[in-house]
RNA sequence: GGAGAGGUGGCAGAGUGGUCGAAUGCGGCGGUCUCGAAAACCGUUGUCGGUUUGCGCCGACCCAGGGUUCGAAUCCCUGUCUCUCCGCCA
């Protein structure tokens, strides 16, 4: 959520950079809005101020026992009460429309990031590891002859629908190996705090990371309002929502391996094959909070923490900075990390590290002081590392052999109890 | 699910109808003392909104939302969260 004293002090700033997002004309409603809004405060505020003296009055009247006084003070206070009530109603009427239309505006992109009307736009800004060449023609995860015996789309089918997925065996195992080795990663070399977190959340938390009001449709909810997080970046971040914290608590970089759920509303056909695009899958998350001023500085250290991870697993993977028409809504500068999936010929998506400033600090009103000083939103900052489903794609693919079997990476080996490969008949060896 | 207790400032914790934005302690900040520090002592110290060039003034906030009252941290109702006991249970 935006700073309203922000925009009323330099709107055409706030509009050029919204317009960046392909955004025009909203900050004339803000402020027309904002105005309004200010009226009717002052006039209620006025108003309440007459009550609250005629209120004493009468008190005053009353302890000395003047109790005609008393009497007509009464009334006069029973008048202006009604008064005030109606222009508190208005004021607070104002008050939340405009809240609600701040909470429905897009973080400003940062100067540094690249102008864009979609993916197009984004810039490669690194590269890592070079594509095998195969002396056959790769297969996707799911064509895989070691793999195929624990992938089991038909019987997700069965149970849950499309865009789930059974595994076992092997498969299921390196799985596990991969969120393990994550985690390890993280917590002893990046020196990010383990931590686990509830699945199911409440209506503020979402509205906290901006999943809520306007991506509703993409999060499932249970029958008595909680929300299922698609993706702890929710419950990460909003552990600090409503706190004050002293600056020498930051900053708290944090790690969870939890599942997530998403709708996928509106991505209907695509990546409908494989396990790449899931109604439910799991990620280690990275979420850090911070000061606004160390804020970037985060942002390239928990894109190494991600970079780290595929570095560790031999995937070549490549690094972009997404424009300003591919930024999600939270955003201030993202960089997405994408592996390269032989199967496809592609790299794809396989992380997301974003900084949002103080855009959610302030959703969550989530601050921090200096002692003595005053008190600020804190910056917040989020990103996979990594999506364990996409992960175990790439391991996958990257490590097939031409007999169907997977070779897998050194560093899952002990997490594998010395096993080292994937057999064509889908046994671990 | 049943019964009970409770949610007060950064923290702990008083306060059961007006003089309470709120005692006291801790913490923070400033000072005295000291070569310096500690201790001790003195002073100071909530947040948000509106308004003002500024000093300041006004409004709101004691979990949230309603209500009673001239007046609510304090009384009533609802919700919510925490704790204790019982039941059930991975």
């Amino acid at each position: 959520m935006h700073d309203i004293r922000a925009i009323r002090e330099n709107p055409s700033a706030f509009e050029a950079a919204l317009a960046r997002r392909g955004l025009t004309g909203i900050s004339t409603e803000i402020l027309t809005l904002d105005s309004a809004r200010r009226a009717k405060i002052l006039a209620s505020e006025t108003a309440t101020a007459a009550q609250n003296a005629a209120s004493k009055e009468a008190g005053a009247a009353k302890a000395r026992g003047d109790d005609a006084e008393f009497n007509r003070l009464r009334g006069l206070v029973a008048e202006k009460k009604s008064e005030t009530a109606a222009m508190t109603l208005e004021a607070d009427q104002l008050d939340r429309q405009l809240r609600d239309l701040l909470l429905t505006i897009p973080n400003l992109p940062l100067d540094e990031v690249p102008d864009g009307p979609d993916e197009s736009g984004n810039v490669e800004i690194r590269r890592w590891g070079s594509p095998r060449n195969f002396d056959f023609i790769p297969r996707e995860h799911f064509e895989i002859a070691g793999v195929k015996p624990g992938m089991d789309f038909e019987t997700a089918a069965k149970l849950s629908g499309a865009r789930f997925v059974v595994l076992k065996g092997a498969v299921i195992r390196v799985h596990r190996a991969l969120a393990q080795f994550m985690l390890d990663t993280h917590i002893e070399e990046h020196g990010l705090l383990e931590t686990w977190t509830p699945v199911l959340v409440k209506e503020d938390a979402m509205y906290g990371t901006n999943q809520l009001p306007k991506f509703a449709e993409d999060s499932y909810q249970t029958t008595n309002g909680w929300w299922l997080i698609p993706t702890s970046e929710v419950t990460l971040t909003n552990t600090v929502a409503g706190d004050l914290l002293d600056e020498s608590a930051l900053p708290i970089r944090m790690t969870a391996h939890t599942q997530c759920f998403r709708s996928e509303a509106g991505s209907a056909g695509k990546d409908t094959s494989g396990m790449l695009r899931q109604h439910q899958f799991e990620k280690v998350e990275m979420v850090t909070i911070c000061t606004p001023d160390a804020a970037l500085a985060e942002h390239e250290r928990m894109t190494n923490c991600a970079q780290a991870i595929l570095e560790k697993l031999e995937i070549p993977y490549r690094t972009i900075v997404l424009c300003t028409g591919d930024m999600g809504f939270g955003s201030q500068k993202t960089h997405d990390l994408e592996a390269w999936l032989p199967g496809q010929n592609k790299y794809r998506e396989i992380s997301s590290v974003s900084t949002c400033g103080q855009f959610q600090g302030r959703r969550m009103n989530a601050r921090f002081k200096v002692p003595g000083g005053k008190p600020e939103f804190v910056a917040t900052l989020n990103g996979s590392g990594l999506a364990v489903g996409r992960c175990l794609i790439a391991v996958l693919e990257n490590g097939q052999q031409a007999d169907g079997s997977v070779e897998l990476p050194a560093v899952l080996h002990h997490y594998l109890g010395g096993k080292t490969k994937i057999a064509a008949s889908g046994v671990l060896e």
